[in-house]
DNA sequence: ATGAAAGCGCTAACAC
DNA sequence: GTGTTAGCGCTTTCAT
């Protein structure tokens, strides 16, 4: 009856049980390697609980993101999380209405009704803020996202107080929208640098983009920190092997997984949607080689 | 009868059809970022295909593999694609025999007959031997990986290859079993440096650890590639980040990625197994910052 | 052409 | 407790 190597297909149990025992999950691009820690993170948690785990890349295409999510409620996933490509959340909100747990992670889509994971992005600023101020950096360059979105504008507000909280006023001159990526981050700190002479520090949006700020830096003669300390965020794992390696603020990544990973595999033991969870993580300052008290004076 | 938003159940197509249009893919780690590119790779190539993608991770773990392996047949995927995590080949063998494609990557098994898509392993190692004695360096350190294997043993021997045609006898002595890791790098290159002061030049079997090998050379006050030249295999994201620079073969993989699905995708197509494939890509050097023509006489 | 029915391989429900 | 059957939602086949 059964020749020793037998699997049951598990498409007829789970057409059966409306229970498939794979999650989907969305990122942006798994080559950015904050995006492939969560992911494997991700693959970790849920090969504990016997799930397999469908990936996507959405490569912030509004279109690949509504293609895959369609897959998945066909393939019958039994929830889904995701770092979503934009601010559209109208086809987000279909496949819940279909009956399917949805966390999303990272970015808040305003109006969007679902379970959220977030890490405390004032906080990201706030840290920033006063970590420079403490060295005793008053002319801090700011290298903000290309588009200013949600969570850059709270990464901004939190600098800002932490500035102001050192009596700093935080000078709207000394901030260049440089994107995200390494190349974009050496052409914008030296831009930022040509503008103003006097700035002895630069934060920016993250941890690439801080790293292609020192090689531009590096590249005008400046050296980091002794000319100018550099910071970012996320830590991703170039951050410490960089040399200098780069002092930044970590992103809770295995805190928000547990979290999001908790919070699906409660929804979909329990499909009664109740009040939606909101989850805010804080992050934490990490110092290392690329920032140091200010020297000029 | 179809209130707007209908989406079809594919769990009950698939069962009748036989066909579920996902495949499997099972990588060891994908925070190592050679593979998290290989994986987003073959993400974007079945998707426009589309083909949906189960990843797992086997953390190099056998039996982590074994029980992928089970839950994708189990899930009647289409194929498989996989780096494996071992020498051993057993569990692929049964799923083969069970009517399920594989397509092995990166490495070869001793033993186990399926298709295959490799790096030129011997030509890593040529090339960087033909490189370096170009660059008039005769005393060579090599960091080995931890526990040699198949295809590391193939790049030493394209490494000797090499010297020799260059007249210079490969030393043994230079050789350091350094493992494949930022921290072994760095304590391995400064091992080999005290070891024979007279190196000129340090090729590394990967380039993280390469990158290692240059931090652990400037913590001794030794300037790359002034001192000493670096380089590395693999060409990651990071290498042409880092400060200086790393030189290095690019390990082919959008080539490899390529060939691997076309395969798959024709084994799905045509499941008679005919002869298996090997194919075998080469690899490509890629000059930067780390190396430099010798100095000392 | 269009429509009805059988069946993919399981699990859950039901009968014994 | 054990054995049988209905049915999950499609696709494919067969009959009309």
């Amino acid at each position: 009856m059964d020749e020793l190597d037998y699997q049951p297909n598990l498409l007829a149990g789970s057409l059966r049980k409306k229970k498939t025992g794979t999650i989907g999950l969305i990122i942006p691009d798994n080559s950015n390697m904050l995006y492939a820690d969560i992911s494997k993170n991700f693959e970790d948690i849920f090969f504990s609980k016997n799930y397999n785990i469908i990936v996507g890349n959405s490569a912030y295409i509004i279109k690949r993101e509504i293609e895959h999510l369609k897959n998945l409620r066909s393939k019958m996933v039994d929830g889904i999380l995701m770092i979503p490509a934009s601010t559209e959340g109208e086809h987000i909100e279909r496949i819940r209405a279909a009956g399917v747990p949805v966390v999303l992670l990272d970015r808040k889509i305003m109006g969007l009704e679902v379970d959220y994971v977030l890490p405390d992005n004032y906080q990201f600023g706030y840290i920033a803020g006063k970590y420079l101020t403490g060295l005793g950096h008053k002319d801090i360059g700011y290298i903000d996202r290309f588009q200013p979105h949600y969570h850059s504008i709270e990464r901004k507000k939190g600098f800002k107080d932490a500035l102001a909280e050192g009596g700093i006023t935080f000078d709207d001159d000394n901030v260049l929208e440089g994107g995200l990526s390494y190349d974009r981050g050496a052409e914008t700190a030296k831009k930022l640098i040509q503008k103003n002479k006097k700035i002895t520090a630069l934060f920016s949006f993250n941890d690439i983009n801080a790293l292609g700020a020192i090689r531009g830096l590096n590249d005008i003669g400046l050296k980091v920190p002794g000319d100018v300390s550099v910071m970012g965020i996320d830590d991703i794992a170039i951050s410490s092997i960089f040399i200098p390696s780069l002092t930044t603020i970590r992103y809770p990544v295995k805190e928000m997984v547990d979290e999001a990973s908790r919070i699906l595999l409660d929804r979909i033991k329990q499909p009664v949607f109740k009040k939606n969870k909101e989850v805010v993580i804080k992050p934490e300052l990490i110092i290392r080689e690329s920032t140091s008290p200010i020297t000029k004076t």
